[in-house]
DNA sequence: GCCTCAAATGTAAGCGTTTACATTTTTCAT
DNA sequence: ATGAAAAATGTAAACGCTTACATTTGAGGC
């Protein structure tokens, strides 16, 4: 059965020289080897059902014994097509964006594309530099998270025919392909549950809602809520900060040194939640006793730490995926794949419960 | 001073309808633009100072007229560079890979290279087919994780001439640029204080060793303490078990249900020490009056589970930092850069005290 | 066997850069 | 002014692949 492999020459006799040679092999090498044309062993590699079964055998036995690889520059530069999916988040740091990336690239990965990753540090103009840096290195397809940046940069995308992802907010009203949630719905439905068991004065830590659309959907979310109740707007309390348990910690403080504070702080974040427990944990205050307090996304903090907090929980691994399925199919030029609304259910813990009565 | 740019004439003025043609610009159309050769364009973006002062204004004048971005495909084809840099790393669901990945990008960024990402879920056999799919790729250069590696792989990246350096580890001994800390000792140090404290019997949970050198390390660390406490090795109990909060839990509750239960637990990473932490809550146990729980690295989770947890501080931003600029270094050309060992410092919070006298 | 048509393969022209090398222009000592 | 050397620019050949189109091969009906 092995006798005919031995007909197979590999490399050219009149050129011994070359055998061995540090370069990686090329199309050119394995189609000598194989004895066809480098368009057959393309063929071969990329469509394989338009070659004869024996010429693929022989071909990818050469592939196999030269070793070799194809050329990804070569290639994109020959296909206009780089298999490459860029993804732009505001920061790796955060947890809920480290999980949804995790996913969205293994996704990546069984079809064969790479992931290619920048962030923005939730900055606009940075987000922007990204995207146009993301373009020119080539990215097929593009992951953002959110929907506001400038229209201008949209433009420059359609032009460019970059198909684009917007993950983490849903919105139909809004013309881009889409997985995620309603953030102010989820965040008003959470205040509703706040309102519910009584509280009428609230707090609010939020993250910079300037270029964060998903910061500021859940603070209207809590403004919905309120508006439904009839309490007047400027009874929220609201405290802007960056991103960290410390944030949480400064914001929370500040919120409870006036006279007449809220009873119930709604956090725009797990992380700031578990910033505020923490303070009012070393200020004495007992949770949910003394204070409410409730966080966003259900991080696994949110489990552990002192108190159960009460959040809302986000399918950030199913956004992930969804998001380069989405992203594949366009790509493939199939049917245009639809937008899709996750769940983000409450999860009712351990931080809200009842104001003391005064 | 406008005048002499009303001498530039963009396009050609026979071929008018090229003009507004929605394939982006490239070089030629610059160099047409400008009225010089592509050679020129080409050295203006990548070397300057080989072009007089006037083509150069001239020619950045059509660039920006063009809006001319150059094709990163061809550019990597022509000049067997890719800018681009390969990171394999087991999960960026792991906050401690989350956060060094981010300093690395970041300090990549300034450099103006991109960040390639793929993910082995702790499998060898994964981690290989990544290094390969990401030379494949044309990464420049790859950052790993710790050393343990079949050495056919090694071997094949030094053929490819693709620099590589390892993270997370650090050995003098191995022949691999790196960065990092030494696990063993580290790990060492904090048993040392466990024994100190008056523990004899401990108890380790751990992620799986196989393909996982840190994690050995560090459980060699334990026995290296009890050996030079003269303790006999089989009296460390261990749990081998995956990385996650409930698995800690889990392995906290398998190590306890014994007679004659370990009084301290020294875990492998914070994760799996917060998940102790829980189970022991649930279990009414009092940490560390009934038991002395330790972890390892410092994440975030550690500073505000219901205990400050009593851990080692993992310096990892500085790492994905460095790692980053020795890598830029080493493509450079310039003097190979050196490893560098950072220090990992314990931090003594509150889970650690002497036993239960019996 | 012959002819037609489809399937398989080959040929060669790109794809958009970079970069030796060749050529032209400038500088400057004479 | 002149010529040599240096600086600036141009020419054109890669880089390794894909793919439209041309050619060859083979199958099947007659």
């Amino acid at each position: 059965m092995d006798s005919h492999a031995a007909h197979i020459h590999y490399g050219h006799m009149h050129e011994p020289q070359d055998i061995n040679t540090d370069a990686p092999p090329t199309l050119a090498d394995v189609a000598a080897a194989a004895g066809v044309s480098t368009a057959t062993v393309s063929r071969c590699l990329n469509n394989p059902e338009l070659v004869t079964e024996k010429t693929l055998e022989r071909v990818l036995a050469a592939v196999d014994h030269l070793g070799y690889s194809p050329n990804f520059s070569a290639r994109a530069l020959a296909s206009r097509r780089t298999n490459m999916i860029g993804a732009i988040i505001p920061t790796m740091d955060n947890a809920i964006f480290a999980r949804g990336l995790q996913a969205f690239q293994e996704e990546l990965q069984k079809n064969g594309c790479t992931l290619l990753v920048a962030s923005s540090s939730y900055k606009q103009d940075l987000e922007e530099e990204q995207i146009k840096a993301l373009t020119a290195r080539g990215a097929d397809a593009l992951l953002l998270i959110g929907y506001h940046r400038d229209p201008g940069i949209y433009a420059f995308l359609e032009k460019r025919r970059i198909p684009v992802l917007v993950a983490w907010a849903y919105d139909p009203a809004k013309p881009y392909l889409c997985v995620g949630f309603r953030n102010r719905d989820a965040m008003k439905r959470l205040a509703e549950k706040v309102l519910e068991a009584g509280h009428r004065k609230l707090g609010c830590i939020t993250a910079e809602t300037a270029a964060n659309d998903r910061a500021r959907e859940r603070v209207d979310g809590i403004r919905d809520a309120m508006a439904a109740a009839d309490l007047a707007p400027d009874t929220l309390e609201i405290v802007e900060t960056t991103y960290s348990i410390e944030s949480g910690d400064q914001a929370f403080r500040q919120l409870m040194q006036d006279t007449d504070t809220p009873t119930a702080i709604m956090c725009g974040n797990d992380v700031l939640a578990v910033g505020a427990l923490r303070a009012a944990a070393d200020m004495g205050l007992r949770v949910p006793e003394d204070v409410s307090i409730t966080g966003f996304d259900n991080i696994e903090l949110a489990s552990v730490s002192p108190q159960p907090l009460t959040t809302v929980h986000v399918p950030h691994r199913r956004m992930g995926q969804y998001a380069a399925q989405a992203l594949m199919k366009v790509l493939s030029g199939g049917d245009v794949p639809a937008s899709l609304e996750l769940p983000a259910d409450l999860c009712m813990r351990a931080t809200l419960a009842p104001p003391r009565k005064p």
